[in-house]
DNA sequence: GTCAGTGCAAAGGTTTTGCAATTTA
DNA sequence: TAAATTGCAAAACCTTTGCACTGAC
């Protein structure tokens, strides 16, 4: 179960159910698979390729195959539950969607790999009037800082 | 030849020759296709993909291969006079670099595809302030903002 | 003449897809 | 039982790379 404070109201988002009501909306039959990818998932409540989804998943139910996790999370992700990033040009990293944790922006270190997720309130509302000033209805942004943490465990790449 | 003009000084950078230093400095030698492939790219200076920079350069010389743009794209790329973008995360497209043209980020619609370019200020030094703030040391950025342009010739996509 | 650059085609990595078999409703 | 889902492997897609040949210095 999240919750979804949003400052005025508080909402309460099963995933689970909210993919099972997708499905049912959509004609879709519900699976072993799906519901063991979907669990795995959120349960990790991380940045998540399709290869770690795949090994947790297997370690519930070994008759997973990567396949099906591609078209979950591509499942979830048209459903808002879940959300692909492509940090490094690599690998697709999945991590909830913005209606279940709030939105937020990432800091990624150049040498280490780690991942800093934040907000800023004036960066969203200086988005929103940049797109009107242009003439877009905004839906969707991605920002992402990319540097040197400065961690003193920070392991330069290729160590 | 372009002109940057970052408020207190005024510097001119001829990619070409900038390439040719690069290259000199790194014990590379010249070639009728990266002068070409050079050509055509900084020429155009708008967002294009491998393929879109191969077409135009075989246009000036048909004997340019795939290859050799990726390989002087890339040259190009680590000369910091052009950069890659991965909006749709297709094919990568190419743009001139920040020492060439003034950084900026986008809008990008999601219909059309078309694509704005434009610089915010007041973003620039909240990004910076968040990265000290964590403790990174800013190195680049990446802000992309998507939605509908509401321009009335806007083709949505699949017409 | 030497060594870097090229073109080609093959290989690489990630994601999608066709299809027969299986599972769900 | 009909229709959607699965697993497998092949294909698709973008990009990189090995190698013999070509071309720049």
């Amino acid at each position: 179960m999240v919750v979804i404070d949003n400052g005025e109201s508080v909402a309460r988002v099963d995933p689970i159910t909210t993919m099972r009501n997708y499905m049912a909306q959509h004609g879709m039959k519900n699976s072993r698979q799906r519901e063991t990818i979907a669990e795995v998932f959120f349960e990790a409540a991380r940045h998540m390729s399709v290869d770690d989804i795949l090994e947790a998943a297997r370690q519930v139910d070994s008759r997973v195959s990567q396949a099906t996790v591609y078209r979950t999370m591509k499942l979830l992700t048209e459903c808002g539950l879940a959300e692909a990033r492509h940090f490094n040009d690599g690998q697709a990293l999945y991590e909830v969607g913005d209606i279940l944790g709030h939105h937020h922006d990432h800091l990624i270190c150049i040498d280490c790999g780690k991942i800093v997720e934040f907000v800023d309130e004036r960066i969203e509302e200086l988005q929103t009037e940049i797109a009107t000033k242009y003439g877009f209805e905004l839906t969707q942004h991605r920002m992402e800082l990319y540097g040197r943490c400065g961690d003193p465990q920070c392991r330069e790449r290729g160590n």
